[in-house]
DNA sequence: CGAAGAGTAGTTTTT
DNA sequence: CTACTCTTCG
């Protein structure tokens, strides 16, 4: 981050409000922190001055984050201040990663077996898939969805009856109930759960709720303004009366309504605790002020709750550039040729610059453009490492080594590799499961020879079963070794060189054996157990080299990536009606007395997404829009987002009327020579 | 049972 | 255009 202006601050490097944020250790606190108001430098000084200064354990400490990666940055930045010394104990992590922990120590509580499964989205939509009987996806996700939504709303099966309309959520409903049940049955649980079953225990559970308050004696929460109603009173059984938390967030930064989360949280804060102190952030280090204004002037066609009033002192810097391109492609070429000149012009660096987006499949277009100009990037979010097949085939077995009642776990590893166990094999597990009320493991355990149409069936489940004995009793063995009998066992390198081509046999391959390094790490670096390891992986979205080797390449992202991160130079592309605010978000507020609009209006969500957009950006700000761009089968004619009217940029001679179409012929000129 | 082929549907954001 | 699903054949 940028040094902020020697006048304003003193020895410690920190404001008068920003000190004061962190000094503040009475009561209650909630910092209200505008973008690129050194919100991270306070919340890390704050845990340095707990675990410093104010002498707290680490381990009486808990910071919480959305993201993995924001938790270890933090962690980072506090032991540079205090040393690993201090360090030892504290919990700073994401919410999901804390939900974890708490059920896996009160496992028992919960009614969980030990080694409980942690189901990733694509297995939860698979059981929605089984239990809805339909192929339609879309209707499918939108079940996963209301679910999901439910959960982060703190309603059980039980209770949210009352809040179901119409056809389509009875339906929902309907699978909620046995989504539950089955999850349990499987020994279980979904992403959502992580949160939505802590909660749920720590109101129940007085014992649970004494032992963790205990033990949790300062709290502090990143991103408030993204928590759901569920984490918000997950946030308040930890806190207990003590209530010593310091709550940071920004609500013109909210972007995560869509999947539960209310922004809401921040007035309520102010409800269940009067002596809450409200702290703003108004002073920005990170932005010239052309782009802050800008910024500041598309936000303030939100309503808003806390009136914040952003400055900079960082000098005006170059007017914003607003190009229109014919279609998507050009856009694309322009931004590499654009980064290309503009790297070479300003003698930056590839790191300096972001090109970001709304929509994943956006980034096809520009790696393949950046890719032409010989440009390096990164792409963050899109396909995560432990979506690969190949991985996703290695963890299912160590999951069903874990929990043999995961079913999918069982179907994936009883099928891959190919062991002569096909669709047949398994209806007939599936209808003594079914039978029983066990699992598929348990069925095929039990089902005698006869019950299978074929001999070699038999052979092959029995054979299945023993081998999945054998390695469950050496569970407690270190997770390499067991690892890397599985894979003997499996013959897994083999069936991929069978299978698949040289080539891609060999990446596969790659991934496997990155795949064990990693495991075996963590292991060793965290003692963690496989049973544990298996559960973390879940949560993990991305291997954590990907951002240890920060190499010199531009960052291409998503808006909702990008937030928390900063460039010298931006490109926001795509900023056009139906992408930016998305389609179907845009409708005005105010009309429907829906419930969702007491939520504020999707509309106001992409604004906000505009707003975290625009204030990524440090010097320079580059946004561009497509006249055409293909959506699906057909081309369709597009309008610039009204996002780029609210900016209310001064209509000069600036890039507005500057011809691109002919800056873009002089450009490709000019890199051929 | 499994692999290769043809046809078909699909585009928001993520822990 | 691509990725995935369903179908058919060995």
């Amino acid at each position: 981050m940028r040094a902020p202006p020697l006048a304003s601050v003193s020895h410690d490097g920190l404001n008068d409000r920003q000190r004061e944020a962190v000094r503040y250790l009475d009561g209650p606190c909630l910092v209200l922190a505008g973008a690129g108001s050194g919100k991270t430098r306070v919340i890390t000084r704050k845990m340095a001055y707990l675990l410093g200064e104010c002498g707290y354990l680490a381990r009486h400490v808990v910071a919480l984050t959305f993201t993995n990666k924001a938790a270890r940055e933090m962690n980072e930045r506090v032991r540079a201040q205090v040393g690993a010394r201090l360090l030892r104990g504290l919990t700073c992590g994401t919410f999901h990663s804390l939900g974890l922990r708490l059920l896996r120590e009160e496992h028992a509580c919960a009614g969980l077996k030990p080694g409980f499964s942690v189901l990733d989205a694509a297995d939860g939509l698979a059981m929605v898939q089984s239990l809805l009987e339909t192929t339609d996806r879309a209707r499918l996700r939108a079940v996963q969805q209301q679910i999901s939504l439910w959960k982060n709303a703190l309603l059980a099966p039980e209770d949210a009856g009352a809040h179901a309309a119409g056809p389509e959520q009875l339906e929902a409903l309907r699978i909620y109930h046995s989504y539950q049940a089955t999850l349990q049955a499987w020994q279980a649980v979904d992403f959502d759960d992580l949160i939505y079953r802590p909660a749920r225990l720590l109101a129940q559970d007085a014992d649970v709720r004494a032992r963790w308050q205990a033990r949790i004696h300062y709290l502090l929460v990143d991103e408030y303004q993204d928590t759901s109603a569920c984490q918000y009173a997950l946030l308040k059984y930890l806190i207990g009366d003590r209530a010593r938390f310091t709550a940071v967030g920004d609500d013109d930064q909210a972007i995560y309504a869509w999947r539960g989360a209310t922004s809401e949280n921040l007035t309520q804060l102010a409800h269940d605790y009067p002596a809450l102190r409200v702290i703003k952030l108004e002073q920005n280090y990170r932005s010239v002020q052309r782009i802050l204004q800008a910024a500041n002037r598309v936000i303030a066609h939100n309503p808003r709750h806390f009136g914040k009033t952003l400055w900079s002192d960082l000098g005006s810097g170059e007017p914003i550039g607003v190009i229109a391109m014919d279609n998507e492609q050009l856009e694309a070429e322009s931004v590499a040729m654009r980064l290309s000149a503009d790297r070479f012009g300003r003698a930056a660096c590839w790191k300096d610059f972001a090109v970001l987006y709304r929509s994943n499949h956006q980034a096809r277009l520009l790696e393949q453009a950046l890719r032409a100009l010989h440009i390096p990037y990164t792409v963050s979010g899109g396909q995560s490492f432990f979506d690969k097949p190949e991985i996703r085939d290695i963890m299912a077995w160590l999951r069903l080594i874990a929990n043999v009642d995961e079913d999918p776990a069982f179907i994936r590893a009883v099928t891959t590799p190919r062991r002569g166990i096909g669709q047949g094999t398994l209806q007939c597990l599936a209808a003594e499961a079914a039978r029983s009320g066990g699992s598929l493991f348990a069925a095929a355990r039990q089902l005698p020879a006869d019950a299978f149409p074929t001999a070699r069936q038999a052979v092959a489940v029995a054979q299945f079963v023993q081998w999945m004995l054998a390695f469950q009793g050496r569970l407690g063995e270190r997770a390499a070794g067991l690892l890397d009998d599985v894979l003997q066992a499996t013959g897994y390198e083999a069936h991929l060189y069978d299978t698949l081509e040289e080539r891609q046999a060999r990446t596969r391959w790659g991934h496997v054996l990155e795949l064990r390094e990693w495991l075996v790490r963590k292991a060793q670096e965290e003692g963690l157990t496989l049973v544990e390891l298996v559960q973390r992986v879940a949560l993990v979205t991305l291997l954590e080299r990907s951002d240890e080797e920060a190499p010199d390449a531009v960052k291409l992202s998503t808006l909702h990536a990008a937030k928390g991160l900063e460039f010298p130079h931006v490109y926001l592309v795509g900023v056009e009606e139906g992408l930016l605010p998305h389609r179907g978000h845009e409708e005005d507020p105010g009309q429907d007395a829906s419930a969702d609009a007491a939520r504020g209006s999707r509309l106001e969500e992409e604004r906000r997404l505009m707003y975290v957009g625009m204030t990524r950006a440090q010097r320079t700000l580059q946004i561009s829009w497509c006249r055409r761009r293909r959506r699906g089968r057909e081309d369709v004619a597009c309008e610039p987002s009204r996002f780029i009217a609210e900016m209310g940029l001064e209509a000069g001679p600036a890039a507005a009327t500057a011809d691109p179409q002919a800056t873009l012929a002089r450009l490709r000129q000019l890199l051929k020579n």
